[in-house]
DNA sequence: TGATGTGAACCCATTCACAGCC
DNA sequence: GGCTGTGAATGGGTTCACATCA
């Protein structure tokens, strides 16, 4: 109502927007108020032109000549990706990965907190990770439910991932990060990311093989950088 | 020489590669032994069409009418990625992530192995994690150079996150995998990739909040899947 | 007949280049 | 003068649709 909904922002960009947010917020920790989308790309190893189309999306927020105010800038970002308010996961499995991800500190300061752990192990039912107790599979869509948790990560072996991810649909969760190494597949609603550790070294794989006969390979652009 | 290098694959192509890859060893796990674009593209969640055009960056792979025989596509993507090789890694950080990572037996099985560890924290050097020894951050030239690695994974906080970078960089490491939450600078002819958690669900974040303002947000397309 | 392989069409994303404003 | 904001141009990736072949 206040901030009515602005035209949809292409997912390219959506998926940038956390990495501007980073950068701006290191960038007041330095002290910085000021910066110029020549600046912000330097440092996000991007186009210029690219940071101010993604930056027009939220709205024009820049003043010409002069740059980005950081703090305003700030503001609209976290805005726009619904960070001024702290977003509730659920962690399904508590081995290697969950534990890790529940003892991750981070993720308070960045706009999410852990409602809740599951696990099908009655040994780790029970057990406190992280600050987080351990509940059993069954009780998802309870905790989903009561602390209204609309998103989830699924840390299971690869074997019960399908499993996991069924039963988060099943508790109402809307969007899923799977760290499982495999495809899961659920209802077109829901919304899928993945990170898959080996998968991305293949990919890097892939061009240091072609290094190593002797192709240039690319030119490199990606998650450019400067020297 | 024996396999002349073929005309260079899409960005796009080569980071589905893996994924394709990783569904045939399952399908053979399971005794299948064709399999067809449709069924591919249902599995990994994308367009046939798209799945055809993949494969076909690497060569005339199918069988019109019947579809593609696993075990022979299976070993070309592989060599395509360079798998038929075990690439060694080097982890930058011991701590929580280092060591989860250290500590995931999953490396083996898809062409990577842990040729060593380093920290800069003295109580952590000499510990084994994992069946790695981690040396101080010093050796980490000498274990790049004398067991080949080409391909380094950084594992530290934010903080040192560049540190570690410059580090890799100077060892001669071609290919970086960063896990911390920062966008790092290196040369460019070094390949970075980035795995950033708290990123990932600020963008899945971005979505829940379409949704819950009553924007139907997107179809949804990203990484699809059936129901 | 049935599924691949691929030109062509389409669509989204990136980049250019400059008008507009401070 | 300097930097934003954005139409227009370009480029890459996706999808269509069909010729091709087992």
């Amino acid at each position: 109502m206040s901030d009515f909904p602005r035209r949809r922002i292409p997912e390219a960009a959506v998926a940038r927007l956390p990495m501007y947010l980073r950068i701006l917020i290191e960038l007041t920790a330095e002290g910085t108020q000021q910066v110029s989308s020549d600046q912000l790309a330097q440092l996000a190893g991007v186009n210029a032109a690219k940071v101010r189309k993604d930056l027009s999306y939220l709205g024009s927020y820049g003043t010409r000549g002069v740059g980005y105010d950081i703090e305003y800038l700030t503001y609209q970002i976290q805005r726009e990706l619904g960070l001024n308010q702290s977003w509730p996961v659920v962690i399904v499995g508590a081995g290697n990965l969950g534990q890790a991800l529940a003892n991750y500190g981070g993720l308070g300061g960045r706009g999410f907190n852990v409602a809740g752990g599951v696990d099908v192990d009655p040994s780790k039912v029970g057990s406190v990770i992280g600050g987080v107790r351990i509940r059993h599979i069954d009780d998802l869509t309870n905790i989903a439910q009561s602390k209204s948790v609309s998103i989830g990560v699924i840390a299971t072996p690869a074997t019960h991932a399908q499993e996991a991810a069924d039963q988060l649909v099943r508790a109402g969760i809307g969007s899923i990060l799977n760290f499982a190494p495999v495809v899961i597949s659920v209802p077109r609603h829901v919304r899928v990311r993945k990170v898959d550790l080996a998968l991305e070294l293949q990919i890097l794989s892939y061009y240091e093989q072609m290094r190593s006969k002797g192709l240039r390979a690319v030119p490199d652009v990606a998650d450019g950088q400067t020297a």
